[in-house]
DNA sequence: TCCAAATATCAGTTGACAATAATATATCAT
DNA sequence: ATGATATATTATTGTCAACTGATATTTGGA
């Protein structure tokens, strides 16, 4: 890493210290980051999550409402169907930095 | 996003995020994404850590014992003191990533 | 060898998160 | 209005991670 970031004062990193984190939360849950993936992907509604994830409803439900309540996930109801997408770019960012380490393309290395 | 990741087979990609959720799970505490940028800007001994982030020694010892038991990173013993820098340049890409994210060079936003 | 400084480890407690089960709400079709 | 499907909420429980306090280990200097 290049060692020059912009010089911040410590008061202002840990806020954004406070706001990583929040983020970071979120995604450290493997359910939920492949949940986030594949919204990622394109919107999906709730039985399609559950089906492609194999997690049982209400824990699904449970985690979407933690991403609607923190705003990183935007629904659409289209009849009985609640459609899920992306709403915060930065997890966008974050979730692009992750395939790019850790799903590279060709070789792919198990733990 | 480009919606156009490389395709990866389900089991891999549960691999995959099996290895980014651990990593994630590391950032995602304020304390130790501090401590963790301060040892990416430079190695840096416990006691320097201790007073730059005013944490407790016991508690950064032990979360320092965990970043190390994961290979996150290197130790070098120098007299009395042990400096610690980042191995896992992986984690460095992610950090590079919350930097660009959180930490924008001008107007800092809290909350 | 003995002491002080730096760091690590261990045991106990607490708190947050996630899974489950049961129930509630909303929408469509009849 | 009634039933069926899709989704959300609530309460309960179990698990795990982090803090604390006490103690151990390593090193350098007297």
């Amino acid at each position: 890493m290049k060692n020059g970031h912009a010089i911040i004062e410590p008061e202002a990193l840990r806020g954004a210290a406070t706001q990583a984190v929040a983020a970071l939360k979120l995604l450290a849950n493997r359910e939920r980051l492949l949940l986030l993936c594949q919204i990622a992907k394109g919107r999906s509604c709730v039985s399609e999550l559950e089906e492609e994830l194999d997690i049982h409803q209400p824990t699904l439900s449970q985690q979407l409402g933690v991403l609607r309540r923190d705003g990183v996930v935007d629904t659409e109801r289209d009849g009985k169907n609640i459609y899920y997408s992306i709403r915060d770019p930065r997890m966008l960012e974050i979730l692009e930095t992750l395939y790019r380490i850790y799903c590279p393309p060709k070789q792919s290395k198990s733990k």
